[in-house]
DNA sequence: CCTTTCATATTTCCAATGTAAATTTTTCTG
DNA sequence: CAGAAAAATTTACATTGGAAATATGAAAGG
C-alpha cells in the first residue's frame, strides 16, 4: 500500500517528471536537461517539482537511480544466458560497456558527484545493487590472489576501474570508437588472457545481492 | 618569435585568465567556475575575455589544455628517477592518480567533452603528449601479447582504462580514499603480478613523444 | 451538504549567468 | 599626427534555479 494516488491534481507527478527527464536526457543531452524543460514537458510550471524532490538536484539524483537499476538489467541481462566463469566476466562487462555507450549522458550523470547526490539512500541502493553484480563476476578471477593485501577489494575495484575507465574515455571521445558506434575492442577482447583460475568458480552474480555490504573497506566514504 | 605584446591594455590578459581560472578551480569547484568570476578576480569586464577566446567553452578549454601539460608533467617526474620495468610502470601510474586527486576539478574539466571543445588544436595536443607518458610505458607490457589482435592500442588502453577509471571513481566518491586522502590501493598496489615480459625493456617515455601519431586506429574520432 | 485543512500547483519576483551589439579607450601603423 | 585596428567597457537580453505569496483541488469532519 504505498501512497500512489491517481487522478490527483495532475496525475503521479514525481514518476512523471522522472520519466519525462530519462526522455529529454536522450533528446537533448545534460547540458540542456533543465528544471524548467522538464516541468514544460510534463505541463506543469517549473516550481512544480519542488514538491516532490529537493530541487534539480534532487530530481537528477533521481533520475540518476533510475539509470543505475537500468544499468544493473543491462549487466544481468547479458550474465542469464551464459555459464559460470570467463564467459559471464565478458557478458558482465559487454553489458556494461553497452549501457555506457547507449545511454552516455545519462550514464554520465550517474557518476557526477556534481549533479546528483550521492548521499541519498535510493541512489545509494540501485548504485550498490549495479556494483553488486560485477562484484559476484570478480570473486573468483585469477588475478584475485589471496596472498595480495586488500583482497577481495582489490580485484573488485581493478576490474571496475577498467571497464568503467574504458567507458568513460569512449563517452568522451579519448578513445574513438568503431565504425557502427561500439567500442573498438568489446570488453571480452580487451583483457584478453584474464580468466578464472583453474577449478574456481565465480559467485553467481544474480544471487549475490543477498550478501552483506562491506565491512573494513567501504565502497563509499562516511 | 610569438605575438607577445606586454604593457597592453591590461597586460597578456589570456594567460592572466588561464591562471585565474586554475586559481578559481581550486578554491570554488568546477561549477562555480563563471565567466563573470574569472573576469572579476583578473579586474577586468565579463565581456573581456571574448577578444582572446571563443566564449566560456573556449577559455576552459585553454585551461583544460594546461591541465593537461601539467599532467605530463606529474607522471614524468616520477618516471624519470626509476630505471626502465615495473619501476616506471607504478612511477607513471602513479603520477597519474597522484594529479587527479590532487586537482580534482581540473581533471574533470579536462576529460569532460561536455565543457571544452576537443577539436581544439592546442588541448589536441596538450592531451597527446600526456598519453605519450602512458604510450611509451605500455610497450613492453607482459599483458601486450603480440598475437592479441588490435596490438599495440589494446594494451595501451587497457592500461589508460584501468588507471583512468581508478581514478575517476576515486574522484566521484565511488571507491572511497584512505585517511591520508590518497587512494585505498596505490595503482602500484592495484595490480600486482602485472609487469613487463622477461628481457623485455619499455621504450623510454622521455623520448617518445617524438613518435608520430597513431596510423590505422586514431585515439580520437576523425 | 458544507466547511476546514492540507498537499499540490501556479504566479510573481529575483539574482546570476553567457552572449551579442554598440561604444569607448588604448595601441599600433603609415 | 591621423587613421586603423585591437582591446575593453557599457548596456541589454534571454535563460536558468530558487524563494515567497497565492490559488486550487482533494480529503476529512461536522
Amino acid at each position: 500500500m504505498t501512497k500512489k494516488r491517481k487522478t490527483y491534481h495532475h496525475g503521479d507527478l514525481k514518476p512523471a517528471l522522472i520519466a519525462a527527464g530519462l526522455e529529454l536526457l536522450e533528446e537533448t543531452g545534460l547540458e540542456a536537461l533543465s528544471l524548467r524543460a522538464i516541468a514544460a514537458r510534463v505541463g506543469v510550471s517549473h516550481t512544480a517539482p519542488k514538491n516532490h524532490f529537493d530541487g534539480l538536484r534532487g530530481l537528477l539524483t533521481a533520475i540518476a537511480a533510475e539509470g543505475f537499476r537500468r544499468h544493473a538489467a543491462e549487466m544481468r541481462r547479458g550474465v542469464e544466458g551464459e555459464p559460470p566463469g570467463t564467459a559471464r566476466l565478458h557478458a558482465a562487462c559487454d553489458g556494461y560497456l553497452r549501457f555506457a555507450l547507449a545511454h552516455p549522458e545519462l550514464f554520465r550523470l550517474m557518476f557526477s558527484k556534481a549533479l546528483c547526490n550521492h548521499d541519498d539512500p535510493e541512489l545509494q541502493a540501485a548504485s550498490w545493487a549495479s556494483y553488486e553484480v560485477l562484484r559476484g563476476i570478480a570473486s573468483g578471477l585469477d588475478w584475485d590472489k589471496a596472498d595480495a593485501p586488500g583482497a577481495p577489494w582489490r580485484t573488485e575495484w581493478m576490474l571496475w576501474s577498467m571497464v568503467h575507465g574504458y567507458a568513460m574515455l569512449l563517452i568522451e571521445g579519448q578513445i574513438a570508437r568503431a565504425e557502427d558506434g561500439g567500442p573498438p575492442f568489446a570488453a571480452s577482447n580487451l583483457m584478453p588472457g584474464f580468466g578464472y583460475r583453474e577449478g574456481g568458480t565465480a559467485t553467481d552474480p544474480l544471487r549475490s545481492s543477498s550478501d552483506a555490504g562491506p565491512r573494513s573497506a567501504p565502497r563509499r566514504p562516511s
